[in-house]
DNA sequence: ATTATCTATAGATCTATAGATAATGC
DNA sequence: ATTATCTATAGATCTATAGATAATGC
């Protein structure tokens, strides 16, 4: 029954692909060890021979599901692409597939310490990302503005998922969709208080 | 042993009081019935003389949870008020009294349709708060910055209780803080788009 | 007589380990 | 000899139920 050395690297990929994918549909607690294993096209008793315990499995998933990210990172034309793929209907009807930022954005906090660190990396990382995104205005104000459309981009597609209508989830994207036109376009719109 | 249905209904509320909060501080799937009911002065048996299942004890927490917003509505003098108090540190840190919107906002996706059908009414409900707070403009934009400002709200706390960076949770509340200032202000603010 | 609550536990589910099997790799 | 994987299961935890107890309420 033994594989090669070879064979076990396969097998570990396979159970990262199956767990990064079930965690986000399902939550960091939704899927057992022994059903992605199956999943995976293997039994239970290996697990711990990949993996110290479940949290070790959850950490390497997570970093798994994020190199979607980079890919997504690296595919758009620029931040308004990436948003508009980001708040999406297929995104939001595929939480599988989609971004772990957001599918794990309300498990995170129950989670280990290791887990919530590599899931804090990534924040940063992708506020980062989101600032560089941003035209235009002094840095300060770009950063803000980026934390904001990550928190709007995060909540919305949050909220869109949680609710079962899905008339009001279409119109939560669509709504945040539209805001962003104008919030992320480049260069960043000033915005001017009128006098009342 | 036995005690009045007077009794009863008291044991049924400190019950509810305790599930509405621990829920929102652990997650829905995050406490025991039975170390619900230990908190609340109880054991396990008597439960299912209260509830049909956990499931309902779900429902009824998510109801009585909701009940802290619709004080915190009533109370706020207007929609900016009430986003400071959202976004502020100790709301962020302290999520078994905060806002249940934002607590369950990862949760419910994974959760009953009983449990999804009164979170979607609630997210109805604030939409429509947060609508009547915003000054200015048509109604049709009044209701797209509805749900920005919502989404950006869930979306920010959300991130800042995952995280454990102190300093990163503070500067993604104070951003979006910020933001708000200029987006909830009333009235509404025309965003100009510099022709460059 | 009814019922609110208690203790005890059945049955399901999950993580982690034990021990067997058989192919790999020194 | 080592080890990748398998089957089987120990032990923990959780929901839900059974049956006893004793106070309420007709």
């Amino acid at each position: 029954m033994r594989r090669s050395k070879a064979d076990k690297a396969i097998t570990h990929s396979k159970i990262l692909a199956v767990a990064a994918k079930r965690f986000r549909e399902r939550g960091l607690e939704g899927i057992a060890v022994a059903d992605v294993m199956k999943e995976a096209g293997s039994s239970v008793g290996g697990f711990y021979k990949h993996f110290g315990s479940r949290d070790e499995l959850v950490v390497e998933a997570l970093a798994e599901a994020f190199k979607d990210l980079d890919r997504w990172e690296e595919e758009a034309a620029d931040l308004p692409a990436f948003l508009e793929q980001f708040l999406s209907d297929g995104n939001n009807t595929r939480p599988a597939i989609g971004c772990a930022v957001t599918a794990f954005a309300g498990d995170v906090r129950h989670a280990s310490t290791s887990v919530r660190t590599v899931y804090t990396q990534r924040v940063k990382h992708t506020i980062s990302y989101y600032n560089n995104g941003v035209k235009g205005g002094d840095p300060q104000s770009r950063r803000t503005r980026a934390i904001l459309l990550l928190s709007a981009a995060v909540g919305s597609v949050s909220l869109a998922r949680a609710v079962n209508d899905r008339a009001l989830s279409q119109e939560i994207l669509k709504a945040v969709r539209d805001e962003f036109a104008i919030l992320a376009q480049r260069p960043l719109p000033r915005v001017v208080k009128p006098k009342d």
